[in-house]
DNA sequence: TGGATAATAATAACTGATAGCGATAAATTG
DNA sequence: CAATTTATCGCTATCAGTTATTATTATCCA
């Protein structure tokens, strides 16, 4: 298997997305990353969020529309989307988890999940 | 509010989504509206994709990589996706659903959801 | 049936993402 | 520490999927 280095430039992708838990996308932790290494291109970016996908360090979300965002925790949660202001929220970790019962009802053997609410975040509400 | 009219190209396009539970990509309604109207072309079938999933008659599920797929169902089920033949079935429409209380741990207002699993199919096990 | 205009076929343009390339720099070897 | 290997770099071209444009055709209501 081929050797992985740990670079500048990856470090501070890998950096840039933990330190937010925004979900963003890689346009945007592109600007970030020129913030401290103007020479990075954007190419660099997705190729180490690539790197870093595979290694299960991060999680990429694809809403279908749009670019796809990503997520510095790699554990499984659940999302929110609010359909007003774009934001992804993550639900708690500590929450309720979706039955087992569902799990079972599935035509095969589940190896993962993914769950997804959309709506009005607390913000938009008021 | 812009008039719609029901052409034939519209009417194909539905018909072929809602005979088939295999939810197809745009490019294969395309291939089998060809059949029916050979002149037709794949912008017009995305184009009434895009008018039907407005009018919500149908669903779009999208899986980030490669092309979306559609689903002439309208009504909330859940999707299992087989890793291996990358075929997508249907949760059983009267089997368990997501629990309560997962919804009212979100972070604002649900307006709808998502759920799929992930993993091998019966066919694929066997 | 006639006329306004929505929808069409064809094709060009767009978007997010990836692949290829020569250059660079980190690891390994001697 | 120098030489060699090779992963990663920035850049650019390319790709796939989808959407927009445009001139033409078909729908629908009076």
């Amino acid at each position: 298997m081929k050797q992985k280095r740990m670079t500048k430039q990856k470090a501070v992708v890998y950096e840039i997305l933990c330190s937010t838990d925004t979900h963003p996308t890689a346009d945007w932790i592109y600007e970030q990353a020129r913030k401290r290494i103007p020479e990075i291109s954007l190419g660099t970016v997705y190729r180490n969020l690539q790197v870093l996908l595979e290694d299960k360090k991060i999680i990429e979300l694809n809403y279908g529309k749009g670019q796809s965002r990503f997520d510095g925790n790699p554990n499984p949660h659940y999302h929110f989307v609010c359909e007003k202001c774009g934001r992804i929220y993550d639900f708690a970790q500590d929450g309720p988890w979706v039955g087992e019962d569902v799990l079972t009802a599935a035509p095969g053997m589940v190896k993962s999940c993914r769950f997804e609410c959309y709506g009005i975040c607390r913000d938009c509400l008021d």
